[in-house]
DNA sequence: ATGGTGGATGGTCCA
């Protein structure tokens, strides 16, 4: 099984792009985060029509998650169970040929200090919460998607330049840290050791063509998953194109 | 120098 997790900044403006890309390397699932529609106006039929399957939770505007799979998506559910969300759109969860598939999209959090920080530390105790209560880490489970969070410091272009801001910040990484201590592997990571991997570089100042960039999207897989997993990689391919999304997708296969 | 670029929107907010 092939899972692929992708940041499309607007479902809309990137669907060709999606589209082709479905094409090309045929995933059997496919965690999408920044959606920026409404459901009625998610574009589930053009997908249809290339052989996937949708499931989606969007809003106006901002946010909005969404699992396409070619095999059946079942037991889904959107948000967090317990407590209020805020009414944001950053978690979808289904189940597709036995794996349990978390797919969110963690919040930015503007800058350390700020009101939306203390959102994105809140956002995580209640990933954790949620995932404590509610899944069962002996099982097959991916927990994927935009994490807005730089786990280590070979994650980042600069680490000194960026150390102590926000997607590095120690109370992020902390936070983030307990909820893989619930027994998380990071896929990428089992095969890729080297520094400098990107997944997102910021529109200005030509980031991506001075690979300034940092590894925030992110595909984790509980241990017996994540013993099936035979290669893990960052397909920079989209982001070259023409209007691309600021971030590239990450691709895992299990067999 | 609080920029710069892009998306949704229709003023700014968010990233």
């Amino acid at each position: 099984m092939i899972i692929a997790t992708w940041n499309v900044n607007s479902i809309s403006v990137r669907l060709p792009q999606l589209i082709d890309w479905l094409q090309t390397h045929k995933p059997n699932v496919v965690c999408l985060q920044e959606t920026k529609t409404v459901d009625d106006k998610f574009p589930f039929e053009k997908l249809s029509e290339v052989g996937y399957n949708c499931e989606f939770f969007g809003e106006r505007s901002y946010n909005g998650v969404a699992i396409l799979s070619d095999r059946p998506i079942m037991n889904v559910r959107k948000g967090f169970i317990d407590g209020d969300e805020q009414s944001q759109k950053r978690l979808i969860e289904a189940e597709i040929d036995s794996v349990h598939i978390i797919n969110v999209y963690i919040p930015n959090g503007s800058a350390v200090g700020s009101s939306k920080y203390e959102f994105k530390l809140d956002w995580l105790q209640r990933l954790h919460h949620h995932i404590a209560h509610n899944h069962d880490m002996n099982k097959q489970l991916v927990l994927c998607g935009d994490f807005n969070i730089a786990t280590e410091d070979i994650d980042c272009y600069n680490a000194e330049l960026v150390k102590g801001t926000i997607m590095v910040s120690d109370a992020e990484r902390s936070s983030l840290d307990q909820v893989k201590a619930l027994g998380f592997v990071d896929t990428f990571r089992m095969h890729n050791k080297e520094a400098g991997q990107f997944s997102w570089w910021d529109y200005r100042m030509g980031c991506f063509r001075r690979n300034m960039g940092f590894r925030i999207d992110h595909i984790w897989a509980s241990e017996s998953l994540a013993s099936q997993c035979e290669s893990v990689f960052i397909d920079k391919a989209p982001r070259k194109m023409e209007r691309p999304s600021d971030h590239a997708p990450v691709v895992a296969k299990f067999n």
